[in-house]
DNA sequence: GAAACGCCCGCAAACGTTTGCGTAGATAAA
DNA sequence: TTTATCTACGCAAACGTTTGCGGGCGTTTC
C-alpha cells in the first residue's frame, strides 16, 4: 500500500497537497468543512508528518541538543528531567550527547552540531576543556546556546548557574564552625569558572576565619574514581592534621568516604566532610552526608525555558538573561561536632 | 554571505552539485584530484551536510530513540551511558524520551515516533502500562525496536533482560538463609513481565524452603516515594512479624530504609533488606545495602548493538536475538545475621 | 450593471541532498 | 577508421513538506 503522506491524503480526498497541508495547520484559508474531512482521514490513516521534510523546508527542527559530561550523576540526571519536561510541553525533541569530561569528544560533538541539526543547545562543558575555540565555532554557526552549571564565560550568551562563590564560602565556614582547622578542598577542574568560584569562596572563608590558605591541601581530581580515592588517601596519610574535607563535586565526596573507610578515619569524629551533591540518599549514608545541594531540576527547567523562548522568538540569547539560582546547605551528621 | 551547502561548494569549484556530493562520499566515479579539491574547500568553509535533507532523501535518519521511565535512576542512567557509547561510535544520534511511568505520556511519545523520526527504538515500558495497543501500532509503523529490562512480551522483537526469576529466587533464599521467616515483597507493577518473574522467583524460594506464600505481604508501590514509605510503614506496623524485605526495585529499597528509620526498626537486627539496585553508594549506606545488581551498562550496550546491527542490515529484529544477562548478588550488612 | 472584495483552493517553486541515467572525451581493441 | 570500453562528470528527478501567488466563484457596494 502507498505510504501515508500529504499526497496520499490529497488523492483520496480529491484535494491538492497544498490544501491538505493548510488544513492540518488549521489555516484560515481552508473551509471548516474541508478541514474536518482532512482531519478525519488523517486520523483514520494515522498520518504522521515527515519531520525531516518539514524541518528541511522550514529550517527549523523542533529539536534541542543537550551536551553534558555524564548522565550517571544526580545533578545532570535531575537537570535532564527538567529539560525534558519543558521541551516536551513545547513539542520539542531532546538529543543527548555525553562528553565523559573528555575534550576530544566535546569537540567532535560540537562539530556534529554545527550542521543545523538542532535549533538550540544546552551545554555544560567538560572539565578537561581548556580551549574554547570549538565552542566559538559552534556559536558562530548560529544555534541558540544556553550554558548551565559548567559555563563557558567566553561566549556572550545566557548562563544558568548557582551561587557558587557563596556556596563554597558557606561549606567552608560550616566546617570551620564545626571545629575544623585544616580543611582540604577537592575539586575537579581549576579552569572551569564554576570551580574557581567555589575555590574563591573556600579561600575567603578561610581568610575571614583567620585560617591561612594552604594550596597543598587542594586536590584536583579527574574522571577516574579509583585513582581519586588513592590520591585522597595519600593526602590524608601525608597530612594527618587534615580534619575537614570540602568536596566541590559529588563523586569526590563519595571517594572521600571510601578513603576514610579504608584508612579507618572516623567521620565526623576525626574528619568532617561536606560535599556538593544531589544524592537523594545522602541522608541514608553512613554517616549521613552534609551536602550543598543545587536545585538541579530547576536549573534544567530554567535553562530550557530561556532557550525555547529565544528560539520561538528567533532572538539571540543575551548574557543579560543569565540566571543565578541558590544552592542549599543540608547539615547532617558528617559535619556534626 | 551565502550559506555553505553543496551548491555553494559546486559554484566555487566550477563543478556540479552531483560531483561534489559524490566526492564527499568518496565515490569511485570522481577523480582523486577532484576529490582532493572538494575536500579542501569543504574543510576550509567548514561545510556540514544538512542532516534533514539527507535524511529526507535517503529515508534514514541516523538517529535512535530511547524511551524510558526516568533518567534519575542508576539503572537507566547507566544503561544510557552504554547506549550513547555504541551509538556515538556508529555515528548515530540519540533522542531521549521520559515517560515518568505514565501511560498517557508513553502513548503520546509513541505517537510522535511513528513519524519516521528515528531509525530504531530502545524501550523500557512504563510500569503503568497495561494496554499495549500503542506499542502494536508503533511496531507496525516499521522502526526497529528492541526492548530492554521492562519488556513488552506481546511484540515479536528482540529483548534484553536479566535473569529475573533466578534473581528473585536468590534474593529471597538469601534472606531465608539469613534467618528471615516472614519476608515482604515490594514491587512496582504486577503486569510487567519482569515483575512477574521476580515474584515467581520469590514464591519458588519460599516454597522450596518450606515457607508459605502470603499475598498480604506483597506490596505494590508506585511513582510516589513518600506514599510508598507510608505504605511500607503501615505494613510493618500491622505485621510486626515481618523480618525481611525484598524490594524488587531500587526506590522501594530506599523507602524501606526510610520507613525502618522512622519506626526505629534496626537493620539488619530486626529486619533485613535486600533490593534490586545499581546504586554506586550501596556500600556506603547505613547499613550497607545488600543488592541484586543488574549489569545496566552492558544491557544498554547490548540492546543498542542489536538495534544498530538490525538497522544497518535493514533486517527485522527477531525474538531469537534476545539476550539474558546475569545479575549479581552483593551481600552486605543489611542482610547480616 | 460593473467593480470590488472575500473565501477557498490549486500551481509550482523551494529547502539540500542523493542517485539513475546520459554523455563527452580519452583510450583500447578490432 | 570504426567500434567498444572506461573514466569522470553533469542533468534532472525525487524525497515530503511549506508557502507565495494567482484565480475562480459568489457576495457586496456604489
Amino acid at each position: 500500500m502507498p505510504p501515508v503522506n500529504l499526497k496520499r491524503l490529497a488523492q483520496e480526498l480529491n484535494l491538492s497537497i497544498a490544501t491538505v497541508s493548510r488544513a492540518l495547520q488549521d489555516s484560515y484559508e481552508v473551509s471548516a468543512h474541508t478541514k474536518e474531512r482532512v482531519r478525519a482521514l488523517a486520523a483514520e490513516l494515522n498520518y504522521q508528518p515527515n519531520a525531516y521534510a518539514s524541518s528541511l523546508r522550514r529550517n527549523v527542527s523542533k529539536t534541542i541538543g543537550v551536551v553534558i559530561p555524564e548522565v550517571n550523576n544526580h545533578f545532570f540526571s535531575l537537570a535532564i528531567n527538567g529539560i525534558e519536561e519543558v521541551a516536551r510541553q513545547s513539542g520539542y525533541h531532546v538529543l543527548i550527547y555525553l562528553t565523559h569530561d573528555d575534550y576530544e569528544r566535546e569537540v567532535g560533538i560540537t562539530q556534529y552540531l554545527t550542521g543545523g541539526r538542532v535549533d538550540g543547545l544546552l551545554m555544560s562543558v567538560a572539565s578537561e576543556s581548556r580551549e574554547f575555540e570549538h565552542l566559538q565555532k559552534l556559536y558562530a554557526s548560529k544555534p541558540a546556546i544556553v550554558f548551565f552549571d559548567r559555563v563557558c564565560e567566553a561566549l556572550p550568551t545566557a548562563k544558568v548557574t548557582t551561587n557558587d562563590y557563596e556556596s563554597g564560602y558557606l561549606a567552608t565556614a560550616h566546617l570551620i564552625e564545626a571545629g575544623c582547622r585544616h580543611i582540604a578542598h577537592l575539586l575537579v577542574s581549576g579552569n572551569l569558572s564554576i570551580g574557581r568560584m567555589r575555590m574563591q569562596g573556600y579561600q575567603a572563608a578561610l581568610r575571614e576565619h583567620g585560617l591561612e590558605f594552604d594550596e597543598t591541601l587542594v586536590l584536583t581530581g579527574d574522571a577516574d574514581d579509583e585513582r581519586n580515592k588513592e590520591r585522597i588517601m595519600d593526602l590524608l596519610r601525608t597530612r594527618p592534621e587534615v580534619d575537614g574535607i570540602f568536596a566541590s563535586v559529588e563523586r569526590l565526596a563519595l571517594s572521600s568516604y571510601q578513603a576514610c573507610k579504608e584508612l579507618g578515619r572516623a567521620i565526623p569524629e576525626q574528619i568532617k566532610v561536606v560535599g556538593f551533591s544531589n544524592l537523594g540518599v545522602a541522608s541514608l549514608l553512613d554517616p549521613a552526608l552534609t551536602t550543598i545541594t543545587q536545585p538541579a531540576y530547576d536549573i534544567g527547567r530554567q535553562a530550557a525555558t530561556i532557550l525555547l523562548r529565544a528560539i520561538e522568538k528567533k532572538k539571540a540569547i543575551l548574557p543579560s538573561q543569565s540566571v543565578v539560582l541558590k544552592s542549599e546547605l543540608f547539615a547532617r551528621r558528617s559535619t556534626a561536632r
